[in-house]
DNA sequence: ACAGGCTAGTTGGATTTCCTAGTATCTGTC
DNA sequence: GACAGATACTAGGAAATCCAACTAGCCTGT
């Protein structure tokens, strides 16, 4: 429950009103900001939850995913940190979580001994299953919102990642896991 | 910034191929969470760097900001953390540092002897205003987008915070800060 | 061959957030 | 008027994240 007291009204337009009486300046990216920091929040408290049973959190589980996607099932941890935007002592807490848990096991590198390999177990496979019927069955926490409008979202919030650097605003058309 | 070694690829939108290709269903929620979720990623640090030499967060400043917009300058703790959707332990926080940033002050409640009133000082409120002059020069990390996208965003996710629980679906028209 | 620079991952410390528990205060009911 | 339950805030602890610094290994140019 992301929020265990709710309001009468909606705080951010309430916000925006406020922010455009007093012309603060760009109101409709203040209140985008906003709206897209709480949704975050309702976002992630709501994959926590649904991850929960399985002894996950949303960022142990895009890990898992990440390797099961993988062709050999590994990857460098510095390349997971890449794909999944997280710091590599994110990465090093996150694998040495999901070690202990028995569903990522550490491997060398066959030819970079400087690189650490996590590689998916197969009960890591299993529990990665079990969990994604389970977010899958949740909705994501957007069920109120139509495969078009999510598609929406994804398309508005791609234009502020290209532009904040993520990627080129070429890409889309060469999709291969390189890994 | 928020990510240091950029990658060559959409990685949301191979996830999706990867995700649609095993039919795991719900693929535009999967891409619009994980969308959310990057923006987050990206407005926060966006805003915290941009807040830095103010020695702000974005949720100080938010704070600061909800304490400046309130009638008497003051709000108790717990009504605070209702607006900016905080645990109540995460106010205490914020209000400590800023109280000792000296941006604001507590402050006894006239009548409810259990609640203490944050009270937004002098010098918290000529922080703020350069502090929100300095993120509206920055464009709240989405000058990518227009302010027409940027209500596009708003609407969408004002959508799932109200299936969320945030605030009853009927509400926007009676816009009062009661404080 | 080897010196300097780069890359990969880990460790320790600081910050932030939330949860559980605890104290103090108020409020409604008998 | 007293007591049970609700409410307001704070304290201590766990988890996650980031940064700076470190070790180990690779790689390029001379």
């Amino acid at each position: 429950m992301p929020n265990p007291r709710p309001l009468d009204f909606d705080a951010i337009a309430e916000a925006r009103r406020q922010w455009e009486a007093r012309d603060w300046g760009a109101p409709a990216a203040m209140s985008a900001t906003t709206s897209i920091m709480r949704a975050q929040q309702i976002c992630l408290a709501t994959m926590d939850e649904v991850l929960r049973p399985f002894d996950l959190t949303f960022a142990r589980y895009e890990a898992l995913v990440l390797l099961a996607f993988s062709r050999q099932g590994s990857l460098p941890l510095g390349k997971m940190g890449d794909r999944l935007m997280l710091h590599p002592t994110s990465v090093t807490n996150i694998v040495d979580r999901l070690e202990r848990q028995g569903l990522v096991s550490r491997e060398a590198h066959p030819t970079d001994r400087r690189t650490t390999l996590a590689a998916i177990t197969d009960e890591g496979r299993r529990v990665v299953g079990k969990a994604t019927e389970a977010v899958g069955a949740s909705g994501f926490a957007l069920s109120a919102l139509s495969p078009e409008e999510c598609d929406q979202i994804t398309g508005l919030l791609r234009k502020m990642r290209i532009h904040a650097g993520d990627f080129p605003a070429g890409a889309g058309h060469r999709y291969q896991a390189r890994s």
